[in-house]
DNA sequence: TAACACTGCGCAAGCGTTTGCACATATGTG
DNA sequence: CACATATGTGCAAACGCTTGCGCAGTGTTA
């Protein structure tokens, strides 16, 4: 299982010259043949195509770009490689990218400011087509960005044109409806932890809706996750523990309902049967956990082709709006009637 | 919610000779002002960091590479960006590649030939530094390259020298091994459907530890899966169909096992008391279903990172070996003793 | 005070393409 | 047969940057 070692040194790549100077032509000839220029004669195509590729020919996309071309390759910003929804998402963006011949250069971001800087300076260094940037938290960095001139899309972001979202809010409205229409009264909440505006409208929503049915929420009702299993985990022993525990949990998205549904589990309260539990995003294993979760459902690859056809007419000059898409719930097996 | 519609016509971008001539020097200078350059004063190196920033400069990745200059981006390619395991390793990758001071340029493929090929035209187009290949289906589109001579590490791959992953035979042994003791004779495994050297090696290491220990597979026991949820519902139904079913069943991956446990579930079989299952991969998501799976972990993160650093080596001209890492038997409550 | 080493900057070539233009030859028109 | 039009190819500039070298001017050393 032991290979042989090559080292690598990178021994002169083979250009157009090159080609030209073998074959007894001009450059430009060549680079005329490559691309099947017209005005090049058939057998001078086939000749010069042929060397190419007997020598090994690989375009430089760095001159070519120099010279005026397009990079034909778009931006992609996401705040966590890890976690699946984005992955949706860029899976998405990547369908509809390769579709239009492009390809993805993919960083992570909201990590800290100059890790974030960095990032979108190399967008703008490389000379990107477009960005399009998922997640909520668009920081300074982002702001700050030199390339205002590039195309961009944001995903679940609002207050920025050009982006493509689900109407949170509208989302969790639904979820807290549901809840009480199953008889719940005692409603908590958990949060992402860090105030972004994803955040900030789906705790709206939560209000919203309680409100609007004359019911409350009570302020210890709603504690902090991290957007995470262990945040749910950590957030449900503080509500359990409470006088009035709640009989319901919304939260924050599905990752942490499967966290607060463990802790639950620990803590020797059944899902749906003590408290049921509503999370937000439908991931894949929202339908296959068990019990099965109930949630809202944003449709992640959708929402990662839109945002990507957007960015796409945006770049051959089309004007286009942002775009508020109606979100759905799903009713699985993870909430029940209250218990009287 | 409605923004202001602004069209993006790329008006002139910033050059350094445009900085030259409004600061009234030349361009070689302000090249050099610019990285700070020992043989700059000081003065003139204020002076022209400033105007450029004020200016909005921004260096042109292309052209400083077509000047000489390293790429600085290394390019990665996964076969799904859906799969949660890619995505610790990506994440592990962007890791090491950030403190190296370089960007990710990420495909995926194993999709289809044509679209493989292309990513990695677009690699070696973009003159990457580096590669990393995960996944162990590395098809003709990647032998075929043209950049043989940029350096590559491979992730669970064992044919080619560079490659960094675990030791997957060994760990399904450790699996069965674990069932065996738990007194199980008739296990079963779902496999991953298509053929890749991941698929074979865990199938050889069932066969190997059922055979030392003195048991037999029967075919009907070995069915396919597809790698996600839903070949490991429609396996576990076939298996479950058969006259003399397996008491334990080892799967291809967490994701196939969670699968597995949802049929056994909507069949009305509970694990692990009528039957054990056990995955591999570890997933997050492994210690958080209900119930938790026993798996066998490959340290994805770890993996990313190695491989990622081994790469980086090999670009600084260092000669690396392949590495074969230990695999790990998580026990948790997926599997228990057979039921007599 | 002559020989020398720095210091600070400009010149110009070169990186690998693309492309407008010019030019020669071949083909068509009246 | 003289002209206009195609056709096939080459020339050279340009894209934005880096860098080796040259050349003044200003110390420093013996």
């Amino acid at each position: 299982m032991r290979k042989r070692l090559r080292t690598f040194k990178s021994h002169m790549k083979v250009s157009i010259k090159d080609i030209a100077q073998k074959a007894g032509v001009a450059p430009s000839t060549v680079s005329r043949a490559l691309k099947s220029h017209p005005r090049i004669s058939a057998e001078m195509r086939t000749t010069i195509q042929a060397l190419a590729a007997e020598m090994g020919y690989v375009p430089s996309e760095s001159a070519r770009h120099l010279a005026g071309k397009q990079t034909k390759t778009i931006g992609v910003a996401i705040p966590d490689f890890t976690d699946p929804f984005y992955m949706n998402i860029l899976s998405g963006i990547e369908e509809v990218a390769i579709a239009h011949q492009h390809e993805l250069f993919v960083g992570s971001f909201n990590q800290d400011f100059d890790r974030d800087r960095k990032l979108f300076d190399a967008f703008d260094q490389k000379r990107l087509s477009g960005f399009v940037i998922a997640g909520s938290l668009v920081d300074e960095a982002y702001l700050e960005r030199k390339s205002a001139d590039i195309p961009a899309v944001l995903i679940n972001h609002y207050e920025y044109p050009f982006s493509v979202a689900i109407d949170q809010m509208r989302g969790v409205e639904m979820a807290i409806n549901h809840l009480i229409s199953l008889g719940h009264k005692q409603i908590a909440y958990v949060s992402l932890g860090t105030t972004t505006s994803s955040d900030s409208l789906r705790y709206q929503g939560y209000i919203n809706a309680l409100e609007s049915s004359g019911f409350a929420s009570r302020p210890e009702w709603v504690v902090q996750g991290d957007g995470g299993i262990h945040g749910g985990i950590a957030a449900v022993n503080q509500l359990m523990r409470l006088p009035n525990p709640p009989t319901a949990i919304m939260c924050y998205n599905d990752r942490t309902a499967i966290g607060v549904i463990n802790g639950l589990d620990q803590a020797g309260y059944s899902v749906p049967v003590d408290v049921s539990v509503v999370g937000f995003d439908d991931l894949e294993i929202a339908a296959y956990f068990l019990p099965s979760l109930t949630t809202i459902q944003q449709p992640h690859f959708h929402l990662g082709r839109q945002a990507a056809e957007k960015l796409f007419a945006l770049m051959h000059g089309a004007t286009v709006q942002a775009e508020l898409l109606e979100p759905k719930l799903i009713r699985r097996n993870s909430t029940g009637p209250v218990q009287s």
